[in-house]
DNA sequence: ATAAAGTCCTGAAAGC
DNA sequence: TGCTTTCAGGACTTTA
């Protein structure tokens, strides 16, 4: 699930929990400590107040007054939640912090490929430093700079976190599909008028995204078709076609990206 | 049993 | 040729 609409609606629950203190750390499942003990994160994360969450891509920081930020990344089934504390758990509910003794906050996550980490600034710096701009703050002339003279397939290099940061599998799939570009073209022989279509069609694709909080499984994208049996172009009508490009399911149209 | 929306690591290919 | 950068695929983990 989490590509950067998901990660930017984990922030927003972020927010809506409000500039509380961390009053207790439960650490459910230490699978997901990433770099930091238990002990390490209550004794260094209990008692401070939680600032302004920010998001770069994937990724989702939540700083504490005073003190270090914690670090989210929701792999591919992560989430993040924020109820009452009476609220039962989930079964995947591996970490809960309690704010102000009011609100539960919940690291939820089937599979453990991601977690959460408590960093220092310089440590935050160099996760950006590994990090192409946010993919909502490209411009047109920017991704054309960052597309060029890249000679695999220009769905690698959007899938690229470190090219552009936030775009996932069906992102990509999906933005591809709206711009007419097969996902194996080379990305470097695509023209200036090609990067100005992928750039509109990411645009158009993301800002809906967020809004949606999810790549919206609508039947009208190709996101809502690809789980189909026998999935067909909502546009064309003809039959998609599926395969796997840099290890991930891939999937396009063959009659709108020649 | 297979496949899944995440990243990291590896060996290989391409480029200078 | 040799070094560096870039690429594609597999590992990781858990469950439906």
């Amino acid at each position: 699930m989490p590509e950067l609409p998901d990660v930017e609606g984990f922030r927003r629950v972020l927010i809506a929990c409000g500039r509380r203190c961390v009053t207790d750390i439960e650490v459910r499942d230490a699978g997901v400590l990433r770099g930091v003990t238990e002990k390490r994160l209550r004794k260094d994360g209990e008692g401070r107040r939680l600032g302004t969450a920010w998001r770069h891509g994937k990724w989702l920081f939540a700083p504490m007054d005073g003190g270090p930020t914690l670090v989210f990344h929701f792999g591919m089934t992560g989430s993040l939640w924020c109820c009452s504390p009476d609220e039962p758990l989930a079964a995947h509910d591996r970490l809960v912090l309690t704010l102000d003794d009011v609100r539960s906050l919940r690291y939820r996550d089937q599979r453990k490929l991601q977690g959460v980490q408590l960093l220092g600034d310089a440590a935050v710096g160099r996760i950006l430093d590994g990090l192409g701009p946010d993919a909502l703050a490209v411009d047109r002339a920017e991704l054309a700079e960052l597309l060029s003279g890249r000679r695999g397939a220009v769905k690698s290099a959007l899938m690229d976190q470190s090219v552009i940061a936030g775009l996932g599998n069906l992102l990509c799939d999906e933005i591809l599909w709206r711009a007419r570009f097969a996902p194996r073209t080379p990305a470097r022989d695509l023209s200036e008028t090609a990067c100005r279509g992928i750039h509109a069609a990411m645009g158009r694709v993301l800002r809906s995204s967020v809004r949606a909080g999810c790549v919206p499984p609508r039947r009208s994208w190709l996101t809502g078709r690809r789980d189909d049996s026998e999935p067909r172009c909502p546009r064309c009508r003809g039959a998609l076609c599926s395969g796997r490009l840099a290890g991930r399911r891939t999937v396009w149209c063959p009659h709108c990206q020649p």
